[in-house]
DNA sequence: CTGAAAGCGCTTACAG
DNA sequence: CTGAAAGCGCTTACAG
């Protein structure tokens, strides 16, 4: 690279001082600068190209204008994947539209949990997103205690550390209300993780409230732990199948625990939604194309990505809300596997 | 926030200078610093929990120790999201075995096609990729010619860019081989964009290629542009179906495209792989669990992601190979829409 | 082997 | 309305 021009070049060309470059450049409000003098500024900088240094802005603003997105991911990489596109799109444009840039950190498997810290302590942002966060992780709680601004995609019991969410009870409600409407009574779940995660402890409670609205008794033998991926889904399907009353229809807290679930059932020959009705949550890409096509509760990654950053980028200006704990709806997506029939034929 | 402690802190701390905790701190070589000194620095440092200023060191070594990934996206949208999480998994795994960090800045429909240049111009960092490159993008010429660091991902013809890609021409003969080794003779094809795409041209190629090696002539009534999505894959094959001498087998140079042919298939009551052999072109998520599970051309997003970070890298640091046009290999995953046997039964 | 000083390229009080 | 000067927090020749 040649030489850059810098501010001083720009000054010596428009005849003025570096300072009334950096005043102007920057449309430094209530300074009024004559509009001859403004114009040669911007004419001189034009002609140079010339871009102020970011890491000299940086030091002396003391503000990076960068937050950082820590994709933590854990044991469901996969099924935390089919959301980063969506997230990201989300975060980066809500970033974009604040006048932040975004610093994309995934935490992989050979790093130590806390990583990602020295992103914070040595300034590298202003401020970070850390998806899927570790509840034991006390370099984060230092951090939260210090002041430094954060945000959790996804909740952290116990810590009131702000955070963005999917409302995942409530979710789940609207799957099983949906099969409650269809007329299924016995109705069975597999969730979509070990109950250690909350968000699996979530959607069964919806499941169990859903059913209680209606004065159905909690059955935990119709309650198999899935544990992210297709073969768990595959396994506490048969488990389902093999009771003595099957039940109907079950619900499955995560799409892609449920395309296992759908192979376990095309393995024992039963055809869905004919001899039972399957819904499943989060609607990743593949959910459309499944045959059937999976009804499932659509999780909003953009919105959670835009939300998350948004509320981030209001902590960090000093405008933090009063309720810092973001709760997002999901949608019920009804497509093939439950039975009813689409509102669309095309889905 | 606190104060943070300084480089000054710690040499007030440690009882030494300023420079001494600098050159402990980043371990500079061949400079002889008693153990006892060493260690006090150390201890004064994490004591203090101290770590540099980023913004500081950017200024003064010149160097942001951060690349950007250039994410510019057309109408082809959701093919170019299936890729985003592997490519930028090893765009990343890359950027942190080498030491730097990564900067995602999608450039949205709204955003002038060189938005993205202020990131090189005001030195936010040390080098792009850019994938998804047009080619009459003036700004990136000149960017190129200034010398500024770049890799593509995606090719620019007529230029010398470097640049990272898919072969996509031997990825297309591995698939019509495999149909011609099924004993496949009359073979269609749907593109996966117009022409004016070069990937789209390669994969063509490719096609025409393949068939030539075993002497079969060249027919453009058997080929027909699809346009990224589905919707163009269904009227792709309808028209197909319209011949009066059908195909026996299609090559879809995009499984989203073949997503809507299959659906076109089975509108028509025709079976894949009975009536039908169809091999499709990416490999996204959703394609081993269709219906039947596409054979298609494996893309590594993850390899793409870490050989154009790992070129962009070696340019920065004056290392870069005398052969700048990378390709990759794809590789041919055989599941049921073929007809062939899989290698296993679990695609 | 260690320290005092200069300087990276900006912005921002503070004078005029 | 504009300019000279200080300073952000580091690193790195350059002396000792």
């Amino acid at each position: 690279m040649p030489d850059r021009p810098t501010s001083r070049d720009v000054a010596r060309l428009a005849g003025v001082s570096r300072t009334t470059v950096s005043l102007v450049l920057n449309n430094v409000p209530d300074v009024h600068i004559s509009p001859e003098t403004r114009q040669r500024v911007l004419e001189a900088a034009r002609q140079l190209n010339y871009y102020p240094d970011a890491s000299a802005r940086r030091l002396v603003s003391g503000k990076t204008s960068t937050i950082a997105l820590v994709w933590h991911r854990g044991p469901d990489r996969t099924y935390r994947d089919a959301f980063l596109p969506g997230l990201l799109q989300g975060a980066t444009r809500a970033a974009r539209h604040y006048g932040y840039y975004v610093l994309f950190r995934p935490i992989e498997p050979d790093e130590s949990d806390d990583a990602w810290v020295e992103l914070a302590r040595g300034r590298h942002t202003d401020g970070l997103i850390l998806s899927g966060p570790r509840s034991d992780d006390a370099a984060l709680l230092d951090l939260y205690r210090e002041g430094f601004p954060l945000v959790l995609h996804g909740q952290l019991p116990g810590t009131d550390i702000p955070a963005v969410d999917v409302d995942n009870e409530s979710g789940a409600m609207a799957a099983i209300r949906h099969l409650l409407a269809l007329g299924h009574r016995r109705i069975g779940m597999i969730t979509n993780a070990p109950l250690a995660y909350i968000a699996s402890r979530q959607r069964l409670e919806g499941y169990r409230r859903a059913l209680e609205e209606v004065g159905i008794p909690f059955d935990e033998a119709l309650v198999h732990c899935g544990n992210f991926d297709e073969e768990s889904g595959r396994q506490a399907m048969q488990a389902l199948l093999a009771l003595a009353e099957r039940p109907t229809a079950v619900f499955i807290a995560s799409d892609m625990v449920a395309v296992g679930a759908l192979r376990a059932l095309r393995e024992h020959g039963l055809r869905v939604p004919e001899d039972m009705a399957i819904a499943g949550f989060d609607d990743i890409a593949t959910s459309r194309y499944l045959t059937p096509a999976l009804t499932t509760v659509h999780v909003p990654a953009f919105g959670l990505g835009w939300s998350a950053v948004e509320l981030l980028i209001r902590i960090i200006e000093g405008d933090a809300p009063s309720e810092t704990q973001v709760r997002l709806e999901t949608e019920l997506v009804v497509r093939e596997s439950c039975g009813a029939s689409a509102p669309q034929g095309k889905v």
